[in-house]
DNA sequence: TCTTTGATATAAATATTGTTTATACCTAAC
DNA sequence: GTTAGGTATAAACAATATTTATATCAAAGA
């Protein structure tokens, strides 16, 4: 079947005849009937009764027509995306991050983006991850990092960077000059960890659960600064490290690598896919891939590109 | 744009190749190469990225695909509604009547369903108009009887018939044997009418108004049987007359026609749209129809044909 | 009633368009 | 370097849609 035929149906229902539809489409009116003929035979279905005063569709062939306008009005959508997606990004962008990504990358985002798209407005929202598949899934956002994401009906996500989260101890630990720790060594350790509301507790639950190690989490604290002055004050914690770099730098706080297993996360940037102006979004997502991907070549955000970014 | 080109996008995209989607479109590779730049130049947008080792859908194409993929979805669904179509009817269907409509036609409408789609089972929900076109839209019946409708997206409506509600007053009545009566000879009698949710008494209060004549309306009356015992016992109402015939044959009540100005409505079938398999619906509006223009053309239902449908 | 008008159907010729064939070229992998 | 697997391009070819020309039909009007 081709949308040719489709046009042809449409045309004679609003033109009332073949003849009709065939001035209209710039056509014989043979053509139409070929046409016609052509869709009839398909569907097999009677789609216009024709007399000699003109043609009428049929009962059937208004079921018919009716899917026939949904596939053309899509048809146009498709164009006009296409048409947006080359002229150049305008409008806002609702952009979810997590917290632990949020405050690495902002600044330097909203910079580029007012450089490069200055017609594209950028609104960051701060968010667990969980909270921003919900506010995707309701429209609320047009893109967000997330780790570990399903694929969900339209959304489009793509693979950026891979994380692994060490364990942070205070500068002044016994565990501090370690090169690397097992997971079952840290049973002995009081640690303070985000609550299971966000991923990365949810991760090293279900890990330390299937390795059978039983982890002392003495507190749930869902404030970064709040965990970083924890770990200070001796409450060690398995985190991310891209924040608290300049800590580990300064020495006040050290970063040890786990192995056995060793843990690591995939961020996504997800986006959705049913915008029909999506240029803003594109261009958007296109910055924000090159700036992480830019900052995990550079060592500043500690991870590897995903495999598919950079083979 | 046809077809054939997005379907080309969408092989490549799953084949990650022009040459492996060559082979699955059973076409040789400089065809899909030609139908791709079609696409490409018509949209003005590169949409997949060609290099030795095959080639990837871009950015923008992604956003194309997709709608690509929901247009073809849609044409299969449209195949699926023809195929539907042709077949034996066979399904539920959800029919909603008016009151003044449910009781006249339901048995007969029934049994002929029964006998010609026997593989249909019919659901008949009787209720106020203004309840039938909620329920339509909720999804919750396929059609309905329904007065005076305005267009709705999802649904088409067709008119059947037109009705003229007459004056009912008891046979013993004083204006028993005249032949017709004007609307503000209507002021000095004590009326009875049903509640203004429904359409009838809304059109009425319409036309009273317009025409400056204040009906003498006592009660208020939701229930058919109501009304009529009330219009025996001497307090007329304006209803049409098809389920109060047997009365009016045994000359128990009087119904006289109103003119100046004429009171008239249509009756249409309006049905969902939307179904994927719409032939038992499509059969039994069919039958619908076919029994209400008998029973006009019968002079069994007091009305006329609407002009679409007897010309 | 006969003619005219405006519609559709059909067949053959034509034009367009998509497809194949043949070839060149490119790049990653061996 | 050679090979394998991919894409691009041009010309020949095939398929198919379109036009032209004609036949047919039904309703409206003389």
């Amino acid at each position: 079947m081709e949308l040719r035929d489709l046009r042809t149906l449409i045309g004679i229902a609003e033109s009332g005849s073949l003849s009709g539809a065939a001035r209209k489409l710039n056509l014989t009116q043979p053509a139409l009937s070929a046409s016609l003929k052509r869709l009839e035979d398909e569907l097999k279905v009677q789609l216009v009764a024709r007399h000699s005063r003109g043609a009428d569709v049929t009962e059937e062939g208004k079921f018919v027509l009716q899917k026939a306008y949904a596939i053309l009005h899509d048809v146009a959508d498709m164009t006009t995306v296409a048409q947006d997606l080359i002229e150049e990004p305008i409008g806002d962008v609702r952009l979810g991050l997590p917290t632990t990504v949020a405050g690495g990358i902002t600044a330097e985002l909203v910079h580029r983006l007012c450089t490069r798209h200055p017609l594209v407005r950028l609104h960051v929202i701060e968010a667990m991850s969980g909270v921003l598949v919900e506010q995707l899934q309701l429209g609320r956002l047009d893109m967000a990092i997330l780790f570990d994401i399903q694929p969900m009906a339209g959304l489009r996500s793509e693979p950026i960077l891979i994380e692994e989260p060490r364990l942070l101890v205070s500068g002044s630990h016994e565990l501090a000059s370690r090169k690397q720790i097992r997971l079952d060594e840290l049973d002995q350790l009081e640690l303070v960890m985000p609550s299971q509301v966000h991923s990365i507790r949810g991760l090293i639950d279900r890990i330390s659960k299937s390795e059978g190690v039983s982890l002392k989490i003495i507190a749930d604290v869902d404030s970064f600064p709040g965990i970083v002055s924890l770990v200070q004050k001796g409450y060690p914690t398995i985190f991310p490290t891209y924040l608290v770099r300049e800590h580990i730098e300064r020495g006040t706080i050290a970063a040890i690598p786990l192995v056995q297993p060793r843990i690591d996360w995939t961020l996504h940037l997800a986006t959705r896919q049913d915008s029909v102006r999506p240029r803003a979004s594109l261009a958007t997502a296109r910055l924000l891939i090159d700036l992480c991907s830019e900052l995990v070549v550079n060592g500043i955000w500690p991870g590897r590109l995903h495999p598919r970014r950079a083979p």
